[in-house]
DNA sequence: GCCGTTTTCGGCCCGACTGTTTTCAGTCG
């Protein structure tokens, strides 16, 4: 069984344990197993066989031997039961705000609560104020909740994060009593996907702030508001929490409030191992409270180097920060130039000329245009005819830079359901670069899907992979495809594969990019631009390579156009 | 279920807020 799979059956029994009211740590545990599954640095089955994963960290001896049966037979008895002994529609009542695993079991043992639907019927006939530790006012909030869990999806993505968070970020910021405010939490992580949006702030006085925070116009309902913490619903039902300490307590609650929660508990586990005790607002210990003016000094108070955000997930680089500084990430900035974007020549909003403009605008200095191929009907794909005249109009532009900037002719070619390409030989060959991608036929077989695209990642006229899973997320799942053994092609073939900058796609995600740096592939961030606003989307791209800890020197975009246009060019020879 | 710089048993991160309570349990992050 795949090793996707397997995290996500150890995720689901951690959830059913949960809402049976089992053991709270033993509920984490599974979830924990999971997490680690999920960010194994290879393969599954090699980690058996060479015992590495019996060493791996959170993984005990009970969990392992269910890990080797889920992998080796497909079937785990303990995770059958537990399925069949938990009524299905429990586990979405966990999703109900208010609602935990001791009032689901209340629930469930005195009013045999199965469903969200159960859970209505039996508030509106107010059933549930009466019962111990309920009341009128929990009653109508799990009313409330369930409509709310089922007109909202539970997360948005980090692009719709931004822009809700911009405006109430900088009205805290305007706050005369404000010292520093930061946004924390899994927008901060730049993780793919974010739940609600966490804001901190220092004031000698937090309570005028948050009685201004609870009346802003972009708040439709207040959940919660106490002297030091806020908790509101903006649009959408987006959750936004406001948290409000003193200046000297800032990088605590920082680094606290930015997570995640496996890395928070594993560094408060390393803080009582060292004799502290770390709480939002402080470091103590024996001999007293330890001054911190940054996050990196907290972080050296424990003896490590300092951790980015985006790498505090509890897979690794809290042991990785141990042994000395983290190799450097790279930063938006060190992006030279891009490929994989789109004009109006087919379906982009831009002419040539004005994604240039604004590639040059942003400070790059080469731009890769991979316009769709002639089998893209629907989003105007380019037959040869249009292909050469763009070739003409490309050279025509170049002429008029000097040398300072360069556009390179690309194409974003269908890889065709048995592998193969949408041009000729004869035509990909006139291209700087090709970017091979998936458009069709997305619900073939997996083994039939992972080889039409190993076909075209060894194809030697294939520069790099566009969006190699097809994903999108909140929206579509990625094809079947046993995303390992494209990467393994790849790095066979010496083909790129990009990482997709769209925040609707994120494809490669940050745990295959990782894999791939260590099979030797070279990663290209590509923003998928259809306008020339699309090109800030890079910057969501970059996101995942910090997330998967790779450097300048991991990427290609982030060389000279020199050494670009040479990489290209011996890599066009070669074909040969 | 995991794990060991007091431990192979008995802990497991820690605090804010709410609503139910007459001092705290549950939920949340």
């Amino acid at each position: 069984m795949e090793t996707a799979r397997i995290a996500q059956i150890l995720s689901e029994m951690g959830t059913l344990l949960e809402v049976r009211g089992e053991n709270p740590f033993r509920c984490r545990a599974y979830h924990n197993a999971a997490q680690t599954l999920k960010g194994l640095p290879s393969d599954l089955s090699e980690m058996i066989a060479d015992g590495r994963l019996a060493e791996t960290p959170g993984i005990g001896t009970t969990m392992f031997s269910k890990i080797v049966q889920l992998a080796t037979t497909g079937h785990l008895p303990a995770y059958d039961d537990l399925r069949r002994a938990t009524p299905p529609g429990l586990v979405a009542l966990l999703r109900v705000p208010g609602l935990g695993p001791k009032k689901i079991k209340v629930l469930h043992d005195e009013l045999k609560i199965e469903s969200l639907a159960d859970l209505r019927v039996a508030g509106e006939a107010k059933m549930i104020a009466p019962l111990k530790g309920f009341g009128a006012k929990t009653e109508q909030k799990i009313l409330d909740g369930i409509s709310f869990v089922e007109s909202v999806g539970d997360r948005i993505l980090q692009s719709k994060a931004r822009r809700l968070v911009a405006p109430i970020l900088e009205a805290i910021r305007q706050h005369p009593l404000v010292l520093r405010a930061e946004v924390c939490g899994s927008l901060r992580r730049r993780a793919e996907t974010i739940g609600d949006l966490d804001i901190l702030f220092s004031a000698e006085n937090p309570v005028p702030v948050l009685d201004h925070f609870v009346k802003l116009p972009e708040v439709a309902t207040v959940l919660a508001h106490g002297p030091t913490k806020a908790s509101v619903r903006i649009a959408d039902g987006v959750q936004c929490d406001l948290r409000g300490v003193e200046d000297s307590q800032f990088p605590f609650a920082l680094h606290y409030f930015t997570g995640s929660k496996a890395h928070n508990i594993a560094i408060r586990r390393r803080a009582l191992a060292h004799g502290y005790s770390l709480n939002e607002y402080s470091l103590s210990g024996e001999k007293g409270s330890v001054a911190c003016k940054t996050e990196a000094d907290l972080f050296a108070a424990l003896g490590l180097a300092y951790i980015p955000p985006e790498l505090r997930e509890d897979v690794g680089e809290i042991e990785a920060a141990e042994k000395g500084p983290l190799p450097p990430l790279v930063e938006l900035s060190d992006l030279t130039g891009t490929f994989h974007c789109h004009t109006d020549w087919s379906d982009g909003q831009a002419t040539l000329e004005e994604m240039a403009q604004a590639a040059q605008s942003l400070g790059l200095t080469y731009l890769g245009i991979a316009d769709h191929s002639r089998s893209a009907g629907y989003a105007g794909g380019l037959s040869i005819e249009r292909v050469r005249q763009q070739w003409a109009a490309i050279d025509a532009l170049n002429e008029t830079f000097g040398g300072k900037f360069r556009i390179f002719k690309g194409t974003e070619c269908d890889i065709l359901g048995d592998g193969s390409l949408d041009y000729p030989d004869e035509i990909l060959d006139g291209f700087d670069y090709v970017v091979a991608s998936v458009h069709s036929s997305f619900g073939m077989p997996r083994d039939e899907m992972t080889a039409r695209i190993v076909r075209a990642a060894a194809n030697p006229r294939v520069t790099m992979l566009g969006h190699p899973t097809g994903r999108l997320l909140l929206a579509r799942d990625a094809y079947a495809v046993d995303v390992d053994a494209v990467i393994e092609a790849a790095a066979k073939a010496g083909t790129m594969i990009e990482i997709n900058a769209s925040p609707h796609r994120l494809d490669l995600d940050d745990i295959h990019c990782r894999r791939a740096k260590a099979q030797g592939v070279t990663i290209v961030v590509n923003p998928d631009a259809h306008s020339t606003g699309g090109l800030a989307d890079l910057d969501y791209g970059v996101g995942v390579a910090r997330r998967a800890g790779l450097g300048v020197a991991d990427l290609f975009n982030s060389a000279p156009l020199a050494k670009v246009a040479e990489a290209l060019e011996r890599r066009r020879k070669a074909r040969h």
